[in-house]
DNA sequence: TAAAAACTATAAAGTTACTATAAGGTCAAG
DNA sequence: CTTGACCTTATAGTAACTTTATAGTTTTTA
């Protein structure tokens, strides 16, 4: 199977394949005499693996790590379950930064009819008092 | 001031300043004789409103756009609100995006109780059954 | 007074997970 | 024999910074 075959069955793009070879996601194929990628079933089935993490929200090291366990198959899985925890500790802690994100930004919202100028905008005004204790930066 | 003094005041590193200063949301400032970078009241507010825009999640161009609306204060400010809800429904879909992936990993989660193996872990069992309708990526 | 610490400057590269562009080689069909 | 679809590599761009390197300046301290 070559690179666009491959692409075409999981719906990516051909590039993102040659990303994920160069980050060692995915193991070196064989190449055709004419220098072409040539892939086999082994691939495809690492390769969704990879964009099955992906779409869970995965990070690439994180799906890497992953792997790692998969290709030592003997040892407890209670390292997967770890990560899994933190992983949803990270989309929980994502979640609530938005949220608090949210309120803030409807209260702030709710101010303003649009009927204004800029000049008297309570929006704007509203902005300009935040007291950011830190400029966060992380969401 | 110099950038330092700035800096601790907002909380924020001099480098970032400068990469502001270099994106074009704050003027540039005057030099004293050896070069040095001085600021004042004026840059101190502009900087605060850009922390501000940031800590209500706001990108550094939505943040651009409210400058611009406070550089002209005598058109109407439906803009700003107009800017205002379209940032809400960005961080609303990222949230229930986020609550898709959260419901998802924790189905997942609960299934393995981190007592086998690797080769036999539900969790990587369930992942691999995952069906990436086309592998999202924008979480 | 001289060395050390702290601060400033610029420029370039690293981060994440790709996407886009450029410039070119290969292959089948018409 | 050229067009189009496919493949190759390498490089740059995205967001919002952070890190590193290299160097000049000011302040503190021994
Ligand atoms: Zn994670
Ligand atoms: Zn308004
Ligand atoms: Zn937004
Ligand atoms: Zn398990």
């Amino acid at each position: 199977m070559r690179i666009g075959q491959l692409a075409d069955l999981l719906g990516i793009q051909t590039q993102t394949i040659r990303f994920y070879e160069k980050k060692g996601l995915l193991p070196l194929p064989a190449r055709s005499y004419n220098g072409y990628r040539v892939y086999t079933e082994k691939h495809y089935k690492r390769l969704k693996f990879v964009c099955s993490c992906r779409a869970i929200g995965l990070s690439l090291s994180e799906t890497r790590r992953l792997q790692d366990y998969q290709d030592n198959p003997h040892q407890p899985c209670s390292a997967v379950n770890t990560l899994i925890d933190e992983h949803i500790m990270h989309i929980r802690s994502q979640i609530t930064s938005l949220q608090d994100l949210e309120k803030q930004l409807t209260s702030i919202r709710t101010s303003c009819t649009g009927q204004s100028k800029v000049i008297a905008c309570t929006i704007l005004n509203k902005i300009d008092e935040i007291e950011s204790v830190s400029c966060n930066r992380d969401v």
